[in-house]
DNA sequence: ACTTTACTTGGTGGTTTCGCCAAGTATCAA
DNA sequence: TTGATACTTGGCGAAACCACCAAGTAAAGT
């Protein structure tokens, strides 16, 4: 079945939550486990408010988990198929060639 | 290991390609074979030369490829994993509660 | 109550993106 | 070679995005 126009949009907005350097570098390290704002603002190394910004997006977009504990925040991936997201990334972007690692293609 | 800055860069661009709505409806229409620019026109329903530029923009960022037979160019997808790509972001953006379908998280 | 720490929200200016129009290029047919 | 079709490229205004600063909120310690 083709995909209509409501969801292409609704997997776009999806998409767009990763599409930033700092935010999939934020996605990334998440993989390993929950961190707290301040340990990915030293990751980042923006401004605090402007990774609370990303934060809030991922989160609204539906990426992130957050829960607050004492005065901490911790931000967690809201779905572990990230790996397999980000393979097939790796395999439209190659380092170097086209597509010529195993599996692909 | 923690993905470095460049690594998340260079993804980012790659994910950026897909982060539009008309973009990504192009690429799930190329799911199902190669078409030619005015073909995506009507099924975008963009000017053409829109058109024409989300998918120069998709074929740089090594998304597509594009071929010229006669008159026409016809745009495929680079990747044959773009289905796996889908399904995370959907399990990301379920239609409704959160990553409740079989399978999930 | 006051301070400190951790984070969010509002505002602002600079950059990027987006979509259309107009003009240009390339291939094929007559 | 003239014309038609298919697509690309340049340019422009409108909108969205991004990163910083400043100010606000919330929890915990003293």
């Amino acid at each position: 079945m083709p995909a209509s126009k409501t969801t292409s949009t609704r997997r776009a907005a999806v998409i767009k939550a990763l599409a930033h350097p700092s935010r999939l570098l934020i996605a990334e390290a998440l993989m390993d486990g929950e961190m707290c704002v301040c340990d990915l603002k030293d990751l980042v190394g923006a401004d605090l408010s402007t990774v609370s910004k990303h934060l809030s997006l991922m989160r609204d977009a539906g990426v992130l988990n957050s829960e607050k504990r004492g005065l901490n925040i911790y931000y967690s991936l809201a779905c572990a198929c990230l790996g397999d997201f980000l393979r097939c990334v790796d395999q439209l972007a190659p380092a170097k060639g086209k597509c010529t690692s195993k599996g692909c293609c």
